[in-house]
DNA sequence: ATGACGGTGTGGCACCGA
């Protein structure tokens, strides 16, 4: 089976590329980040006619995150239990499998700006409560995977300028250090797991042909518990929608999991 | 580089993203 992330940046915009996507990728589940748009506006028709199940928590503007699955799933939590938040960034559910059930953590991580503003502190509050609750998630669901757009570098390789943005968003030692400690839960980076090509990225900037020139970072993100990790076949990034007409920043993250 | 590009809102620029 396959499970994807992909921050689409506007769903409303990036509706047709994501069901053309799907239609060529038939992962059995996509986390989505960035909808920015309310419930009430999401396609749930049209993942229906593609043969996908929806599950959205949005909101206006700003955020948004869903999850599409090919099967429909249970036990949906949004946002981080006992973390009051207004701004929509997580959703969970758990998908059947024939291995048992997946749990499935669907995250857009905050932005943070940049050191020493509000932003950035807001993001330190909510990488601590969502490790907090995934310490306790990972006990009750031990197939779990935790996906999305995480807005931090992992380390120097995920950056296509790591000594000329040395400690400024995305790789300051305090992100890295939060998200070495969802690792050190029991979790492992899907893609790091096999080789990859030097200046693997998931995001580039629309600015400055950012794409062209592989001015990039890798801030998305597939997190398996050791229990999946030992399932774990492949993991990719797919810079084909990147190459669309009016595309997303982001591109797709893919991971296939397989049964021994 | 206080820049670029792209999305949203009740807009004619401001805010946000990364």
């Amino acid at each position: 089976m396959k499970i994807a992330t992909w921050n689409v940046n506007s769903l409303s915009v990036r509706l047709p590329q994501v069901l053309a996507w799907l239609s060529a990728n038939p992962v059995d589940a996509l986390c989505l980040q960035e909808l920015k748009m309310t419930d009430d506006k999401f396609p749930f028709d049209a993942f229906q006619a593609a043969g996908y199940q929806a599950t959205a928590f949005g909101q206006k503007t700003y955020n948004g995150v869903a999850l599409i699955t090919r099967e429909p799933v249970d036990s949906v939590v949004r946002n981080i239990p006992g973390f009051a938040d207004e701004q929509s960034r997580v959703i969970a559910a758990t998908l059947p499998t024939p291995d048992g059930p997946l749990r499935i953590v669907n995250g857009y991580f905050v932005n943070g700006q940049a050191p020493d503003t509000d932003k950035f502190a807001y993001k330190l509050t909510w990488l601590t409560a969502l490790q907090n609750w995934l310490r306790d998630e990972l006990i009750i669901h031990p197939r779990l995977a935790l996906l999305g757009d995480f807005n931090i570098t992992a380390d120097d390789r995920d950056s296509y300028d790591p000594q000329g943005l040395h400690e400024t968003i995305h790789h300051t030692t305090v992100e890295r250090e939060h998200l070495r400690a969802l690792l050190d839960l029991g979790m492992h980076d899907a893609f790091r797991q096999f080789e990859q090509a030097e200046k693997s990225f998931s995001w580039w900037d629309y600015r400055d042909f950012g794409f062209r020139r592989n001015r990039g970072l890798r801030i998305d993100y597939i997190l398996l518990s050791d229990l999946l990790k030992s399932s774990l076949k492949n993991c990719v990034i797919d810079k084909a929608p990147r190459k669309n007409e009016r595309p997303s920043d982001h591109t797709p993250v893919v991971a296939e999991l397989g049964t021994d």
